[in-house]
RNA sequence: CGGGGUGUGGCGCAGCCUGGUAGCGCGCUCCGUUCGGGUCGGAGAGGCCCCCAGUUCGAAUCUGGGCACCCCGACCA
């Protein structure tokens, strides 16, 4: 069937929305492809919905092609589900609560592992296992701060696949299988999206992959090396820093006045010393104590490093809680004399650095874990410009990208809690070993604007555009040129493509401009000249330069590679 | 949640400081013109000035309180 852009609802805009920022989210909104509802709520638009549904049949067969089975689960789900696994109150922030008529209490979900392991419990024998089971449903998010159009938002569709099998082996083999297909996903998609080992944050499973798509606007950094032997997430990249030079080693810590220095920048100058042979002390609070991190002072601190090593969730102390503690104020503290738990970073094993006094305007020297305090030695600084690859040495560049997809193992956390069980063939009982696999249609879309775009409008990979081939009819009142064109979009159209044809009544300069904004792989014109030689014009959007070539030869453009 | 900013026809904005019944560009409708990179001319339609309260003879404008949205920091597909 042809399009024809006369009855299309595709609401272009000349200039871009004043509120917009990323690219993404201007490009989107002009083309005429999703309009805001509220904050992080946003409406596809015919086209705009089109592309997605492009991008969920992608997916859809790369699932399939792994054995995976679809199937839908609801979005109001009972707030039960999620109290037994303790999700209803550890996603608090997120969730979205709610009662029905009868003071029944709900949640919106914002996953579905919940729900899905439920209905796992019917797998009662190894021989239901392995299974891979997989839905697009909409996801309700309490987002603290939706922004960037679609690149974060409080509802959006995503595929959640979950595997289930019976022991880890099995949890390998279903999560390589994810891999896999998730390469092919992206790839078919034309994204560039790297896999990197992520942090697990709140899921609560023991590994998991992201897969950032490099872009101008996004809210991940990706780390990787010059020469391609490691990537990472910034959360925990462990980048190697440069080596720091220490002073001359002491006898034991002497103490120095440092009146009025607060930061570890000033306190190396002012004590002439290299930076890195400062600590930067950050007092945090996990499960109702206050804990001190420490790291060199060039370094800052990773929190989801810290939540990892500490197995809880951390915030800044307080000032009041840090005046208790340490008998000081933020900028003087040190291990040296703390009674409680301290985490140092494993830049500082060795060497004697400079540490707070924990007395206001004072500083030790000298200071040597394992003489002067005790302290668990974990990576817990954030990788920044400058450090080395730890793999190669190589230089590591840092790119700002969009989280598109996210794998994880679980393990047994959910099956546990739910009682989601099957019997081995000796009859013992063993909670099902489970993964889950998320991707987010609307975010790869964005990022496919974010990675091809010119300054005239989008630039959309052939397998998701909105149409294949967008026919331009420049008939200027003409009833022989528009019929031409049609005919041109209809053979098209015959042969297979999704055809879009301008057949608006709107000057030549209009429809080029929309043209080029929306995107579609190739524009096939037809004007008058057209009338004369039985050719038309074509060009594929990522070329500049028109081709005219005969009518009856279109179609050889439309190859897919 | 902390910090900054913005709310005025569909879109982008001015007016607000210095109160006096709302304006510009684009878009939209109609007529004519033009017709391969957003033509040109003419005539129109369209606004609870975010909401509530207050001050005042009079509030888009001043005061107070809400709400919404955007951007920058802690979370996630």
């Amino acid at each position: 069937m042809v399009q024809r852009q006369s009855t299309l609802f595709l609401p272009t805009l000349r200039e871009d929305p004043a509120d917009a920022e990323a690219v993404s989210h201007k490009l989107l909104v002009r083309a005429g492809l999703i309009r805001q509802v509220g904050a992080g709520l946003w409406t596809y638009l015919p086209a705009g919905w089109r592309v997605h549904e492009k991008v969920v049949q992608v997916v859809r067969e790369e699932m399939d092609a792994i054995g995976g089975q679809e199937m839908s689960m609801p979005v109001l789900t009972p707030a039960d589900l999620w109290q037994r696994t303790g999700r209803y109150d550890t996603w608090d922030d997120v969730l979205i609560k709610l009662q029905d008529g009868s003071g029944r209490d709900f949640v919106l979900a914002a996953t579905h592992e919940e729900t899905v392991t439920s209905h796992a419990r019917e797998m009662r024998s190894y021989r239901d296992l392995p299974k891979i089971l997989y839905h697009f449903q909409t996801k309700e998010r309490d987002e603290p701060r939706p922004r960037g159009g679609l690149l974060r938002v409080r509802e959006f569709v995503m595929k959640d696949s979950y595997s289930f099998d019976r022991d880890a082996e099995g949890l390998d083999r279903s999560f390589l299988a994810h891999k896999g297909a998730y390469d092919r996903i992206f790839e078919r998609c034309g994204l560039e999206a790297v896999s990197v080992q992520a942090e697990s944050g709140m899921m609560g499973g023991r590994e998991s992959v992201d897969y950032l798509a490099p872009s101008g606007s996004g809210e991940n950094t990706l780390v990787t090396c010059e020469n391609g032997d490691y990537a990472a997430d910034l959360e925990i990249a462990r980048g190697v820093p440069r080596a720091a030079s220490f002073p001359e080693p002491l006898e034991a810590p002497a103490e120095v006045e440092t009146p009025g220095i607060e930061t570890c920048e000033a306190l190396g100058g002012f004590l002439g010393i290299d930076v890195a042979a400062t600590s930067k002390a950050m007092p945090v609070v996990a499960d109702g104590h206050v804990v001190l991190a420490l790291v060199r002072g060039d370094d800052r601190l990773d929190e989801a490093k810290l939540v990892s090593a500490l197995g809880a969730l951390v915030r800044p102390a307080q000032p009041d809680e840090i005046r208790e503690a340490f008998g000081a104020e933020p900028g003087s503290l040190g291990p040296v004399g703390f009674r409680g738990r301290v985490v140092l970073d494993e830049t500082l094993r060795e060497g004697q650095f400079v540490a707070g006094a924990n007395r206001t305007g004072y500083h030790l020297r000298g200071v040597e874990h394992g003489r002067d305090f005790e302290a668990e030695i974990v990576d817990i600084r954030l990788s920044h410009e400058g450090d080395r690859c730890p793999r190669c040495g190589g230089a590591l560049a840092f790119h700002t990208a969009i989280e598109v997809g996210h794998i994880f193992k679980l393990g047994t956390k959910y099956s546990v809690s739910l009682d989601a069980t099957y019997l081995d063939e000796e009859s013992v009982e063993h909670p099902i070993v489970m993964g889950s696999y998320g991707i987010g249609p609307g975010r790869v879309l964005a990022a496919a604007v974010e990675q091809g775009h010119d300054e005239r409008g989008i630039v959309w990979p052939a397998s998701i555009a909105p149409y294949d081939v967008h026919v331009l009819s420049l008939a200027g009142g003409s009833d022989e040129v528009a019929a031409l064109a049609a005919g041109v979009a209809e053979a098209l159209s015959a042969a297979g493509r999704d055809v879009l044809l301008d057949d608006r009544d709107a000057r030549p300069g209009e429809k080029f401009a929309d043209a080029d904004l929306l995107g579609c792989p190739l524009r096939v014109t037809v004007g008058k000249k057209s009338l004369d030689d039985d050719s038309v014009d074509v060009r594929r959007r990522s070329d500049t330069q028109d081709a005219r070539v005969p009518r009856a030869s279109v179609i050889d453009w439309t190859k897919e590679d």
